[in-house]
DNA sequence: CCTCCTTATTACAATCAAGAAACAAAGAAG
DNA sequence: CTTCTTTGTTTCTTGATTGTAATAAGGAGG
């Protein structure tokens, strides 16, 4: 699957043995890795290499994985990041999920490749699919989005956007140039089983054009197709 | 639209009552169907009917969901064919292996009539611009038609064209060098269960030489049998 | 050169899609 | 419980899109 080929993967692990194991099988599947040998290297390694997820060893030296676990939850930027934990022994695989801990997902030693690139794409998955799941920033001229602190600013100045405006905007950010129909875009922010009019769609985008006047050139109705935010030549 | 009318799916689920639910769903989306009770029938039917998307139930007697996915995926024939898989529980295990075997998706039971249909539509949608399927640029000449972004330039200068005038070139830039009746122009830009005079195409050929005056000499009508877009000798 | 059949061109009317605004319903906040 | 916000639907309107019909033009066979 071409999918996973961009996806960025920090592996904090101290044993080089299984740090090499699973760089070696992630790596076959298309991602990339950065490697971190402890705790403090991991914290670093998050804020420089953005890394899309986090397999992250239960038993680490001077800083364990439950702290490093807890810290990332703790900062808005990284709270969503997913974190796959190894964990040693299978009892103690219950209290990681279950407790207010934080990760997502947990594969206990000794693990096979397979399970663990499983585990690692269907984490992946999941997080894509959830709204504000990425810890992402969009740019589009003066217009900045940013998904952890959901916030949409112009310039300097914070714009107030509902749950909905700021969905449509997202998935329209994320796919500018492209055309979207209205029924992918009901799809995207409303949900698979959505029942209601598709008209709706043009309601929102008339509501966030109105709260963002930039967008009243850049977005543009496709007749009988749906909507196309318009590349921007000054955004990144 | 017509692009669904023609696409055919295997439905493999032994529950009677869900068979008959997602049979009707999709039908009623313009599918064609053809349904299976357990894994060998499925396998048969797949050669027989050559389907473009299996919906397959992960629990059936004799074979399971993950069997069938298997086997599909070691054959050269059936190794791209899109699967949906139905799984009962939201249980991780399950849908992460299925997805490791090759599955392209999945919707958990319960799930509704609308989720399914979307999720299906959205699979083929995925699979059709990938292989051997529709490019997403047709070059002709200085022509250029984006579908994706639904535009055609001349060179750089876009060239605004309606939906019935992009979808009529489209299918001449897909198949050039052949000659298309009314009849099947009709079929594809129009849609099936379209009832309209034939000359109706005649209007709108001459509505694309006036817009793009390159086809004034490309597009030549053969008389009495259709138009047919002359192969550029400077087209990719 | 005429005649019949097919296509080109134009003009016009019917239809349709999207913007706007107002309203109603559903939710969240207090 | 009340109030304000968010969300979805409906109606009206306007302008673009689309289909058809009328007329001109072409072309092959006699």
């Amino acid at each position: 699957m071409g999918t996973s080929s961009h996806k960025k993967i920090l592996i904090v692990e101290d044993e080089q043995d299984i740090l090499q194991l699973v760089k070696h099988y992630l790596e076959k599947e298309g991602f990339r890795t950065v490697p971190a040998m402890n705790g403090i290297e991991a914290l670093k390694k998050v804020k420089e290499d953005k890394p899309d997820l986090v397999v992250l060893d239960l038993m680490l030296p001077e800083m364990d994985g439950l702290d490093v676990c807890k810290r990332l939850r703790s900062v808005p930027e990284t709270a969503m990041l997913p974190i796959l934990m190894l964990t040693a022994k299978a009892e103690e695989s219950d209290t990681i999920v279950g407790l207010e801990l934080g990760a997502d997902d947990y594969v206990t030693k000794p693990f096979s490749p397979k399970a663990l690139v499983a585990r690692v794409k269907a984490l992946l998955r999941r997080v894509e699919r959830m709204p504000g799941g990425k810890p992402d920033l969009h740019l589009y001229g003066t217009l900045t989005m940013n998904l952890a602190r959901h916030e949409v600013t112009i310039g300097t100045q914070e714009v107030p956007l509902t749950a909905k405006e700021f969905g449509l905007l997202e998935h329209l950010l994320r796919h500018r140039g492209r055309v979207l129909t209205r029924e992918v875009l009901l799809n995207a922010v409303w949900g698979y089983d959505y029942y209601g009019t598709t008209r709706t769609v043009d309601v929102h985008i008339r509501r966030l054009k109105q709260k963002l006047p930039l967008l009243e050139e850049a977005v543009v109705s496709v007749k009988s197709l749906g909507y196309k935010l318009k590349d921007s030549d000054v955004s990144g």
